[in-house]
RNA sequence: GGGUCGCUAGCUCAGCGGUAGAGCACUCGGCUUUUAACCGAUUGGUCUCGGGUUCGAAUCCCGGGCGACCCA
């Protein structure tokens, strides 16, 4: 069966794709790599290696059109410079060609002139020149030493004395004009384009000095950055649903982390005071433009503080990696312009949803609202605000959570620390010190979105196994996302845990807002796609055609 | 999960029932100031996949795949 279905599917070897051989002849694509592999060859025969192993580079292109942005049109200037890059175009004259180099910093331009790199490689290659013009492609990586000199037109150029070409690309670029814009394209095959995009490497260097800024303003205030477990036999500190995987020789199903939270607790109670974790965490939930199955986060945990202490600490965090990184806290996102001076607004749920609804949950949590009237008013105001999905027996946490994210959330453009969040939602909090049914939880938002989620942490043991054992009936009740009970983190808890405060942060929701991203997957360099499969239905039509020829051969018979 | 849109040459796109096109890239020829170099010539396609309608399908219909955007 399997055999004949792999004689039947001649479409996948023929299917063109930029990882197999080429099969067909009249292939452009198959051409062009025959023709640039027949060109490394060449350079072999002449005594090159297409594919080097070393070169010393003395400048970048960004520095060189630093240091020489004064030089005049026509003027030279006698120092020798050695620099490597990628060929991005090439103008090729008789005598004289313009090839355009970068690197990572940027680009430069290549001034070739056949007299003078014939005469400076006349011992190696005494068509050096001419071998330039037939045996280089864009796309070739290549080391040149030079002198400089800006041209007649402007362009600072390297006046070329010697070339080496370092790599042999076999494969073309995209379009020198229009690029790649595909998106697909682009993040299947986020090496072309970070090669032709520079906003997309712009992109990603600004991440990592993001990530930068952010350990080195915590490493300079004691925090320790320790690892926790990202395989574990019980995935806790965050409603969602796991990825599950096998372990084999201990024959043991194990959850990637969901979150880092009861780890650096445990290590705060062990007697770490500050400690920090930034890394990878996986859900398995939907991609959208905000959501990543693997995304990064960082939780921070800091004993003998609270949310207070960590607003402050989100505040100054933020506004110095924003400052470092843009040079401004007014950050231009997607057509507005969000404005991080601080301080930040700060209101309570209970005030924001009475603010935007006209909705006043407070008696209803103090349970002072207690009468069946006054529960179907409630429902009634927010049915009419179109809160989805009421069941009719929630309770009033709950509720007051689900008017907030439908009603209120998406309002909230410019960054608001939200505070004191149901005790429903928050079974890691610790108890509103003044106000019934609440904690002393907030979460920061900006452009609509959760930016950071902290509380004051839950160190109470008798009441965490509680909170524990709420969730795990949840659970029970078909509730995937719910908690079930940690015994270990409740044994560590009843060891004492000093007051702390804790506090998340998603890191690519961050980097998105400081890179004006639409998108995850603009700020995640291999984001997670479907694979593509090149023939789809060929095993099923397969199958179909099979038969149907089978039928034929009868028939003829 | 629902809706809308997209998928044609390596890249960017036209074509929308009657022989599959352009620009760039590639190949060949010319050229010492180009920078989307230019001029001339030649190449290059299972039109995402499968089925259907039709004398005839890239085009119309149905289904699959992948993606984008919006909504939940």
């Amino acid at each position: 069966m399997n055999t004949n279905l792999m004689n039947w599917r001649p479409c996948a070897a023929a299917s063109k794709t930029y990882f197999e051989s080429p099969m067909s002849e009249h292939d452009t694509l198959a051409e062009i790599r025959a023709t640039r592999l027949d060109k490394a060859e060449k350079v072999r025969q002449a005594g090159g290696n297409p594919y080097t192993y070393r070169w010393q580079p003395t400048h970048h292109a960004a520095q060189l059109q630093a240091d020489y942005a004064d030089l005049e049109p026509g003027a030279e200037v006698d120092v020798e410079v050695r620099a490597a890059g990628r060929i991005m175009a090439r103008r090729v004259f008789g005598k004289l060609a313009f090839f355009t180099l970068q690197d990572e910093t940027g680009t430069i331009q290549l001034y070739l002139e056949k007299a003078r790199i014939q005469a400076q490689m006349a011992r190696q290659d005494a068509d050096a020149f001419d071998h330039l013009k037939q045996w280089i492609d864009t796309g070739d990586i290549l080391g040149v030493t030079g002198t400089l000199k800006r041209t007649d037109k402007g362009e600072l150029s390297i006046y070329v004395q010697e070339y080496t070409l370092l790599t042999k690309a076999l494969l073309p670029l995209p379009d020198k004009w229009h690029g790649l814009t595909d998106v697909e394209k682009r993040y299947r095959q986020r090496y072309v384009d970070l090669i032709v995009n520079p906003g997309a490497r712009d992109i990603f260097r600004r991440r990592a000095l993001i990530i930068q800024g952010i350990r080195r303003y915590l490493d300079e205030r004691g925090f320790l950055e320790l690892e926790t477990p990202v395989l574990q036999p019980q995935a806790g500190g965050a409603e969602a649903r796991p990825f599950i995987t096998h372990h084999n020789s201990l024959d043991l199903d194990l959850y990637l982390r969901i979150a880092t939270e009861l780890h650096l607790k445990r290590l705060v109670v062990g007697g770490f005071e500050r400690v920090y974790e930034l890394g990878r965490i996986f859900r398995n939930e939907g991609v959208s433009t905000r959501h990543n199955p693997e995304f990064t986060s960082i939780e921070v945990y800091q004993a003998y503080a609270d949310y207070s202490d960590m607003m402050a600490l989100t505040e100054a965090l933020v506004t110095q990696v924003t400052q470092q990184v843009l040079g401004t806290l007014q950050v231009p996102y997607q057509g507005e312009v969000l404005d991080f001076t601080p301080p930040w607004r700060r209101v309570t749920m209970l005030e924001l949803v009475r603010e935007q609804t006209g909705i006043d949950f407070e008696p209803f949590l103090a349970g002072q609202s207690t009468q069946g009237f006054q529960w179907l008013n409630l429902y009634g105001q927010m049915e009419a605000r179109g809160v989805p999905d009421l069941k009719g027996h929630e309770p009033a946490g709950e509720l007051l959570a689900r008017t907030f994210e439908h009603c209120c959330e998406a309002s909230l453009i410019q960054p608001t620390f939200v505070l004191d969040f149901p005790v429903e939602i928050s079974p890691l909090a610790k108890p509103h010190r003044g106000r019934p049914g609440l904690v002393e939880r907030f979460e920061l938002y900006a452009a609509g979105r959760e930016l950071a989620n902290s509380f004051s942490e839950l160190t109470d043991p008798v009441d965490q196994r509680q909170r524990f054992e709420a969730q795990a009936a949840r659970k029970a009740a078909g509730d995937e996302e719910a908690h079930s009970v940690d015994e270990d983190f409740l044994t560590a808890l009843e060891y004492g845990m000093p007051p702390t405060g804790g506090l998340g942060i998603g890191i690519d929701r961050l980097v998105m807002l400081l890179t004006d991203s639409a998108s995850i997957r603009e700020v995640i360099p291999f984001p997670l796609l479907r694979p593509e499969l090149k023939d789809s239905s060929v095993a099923e039509v397969s199958d179909g055609q099979r038969e149907g020829e089978a039928g034929g051969e009868m028939t003829s018979i």
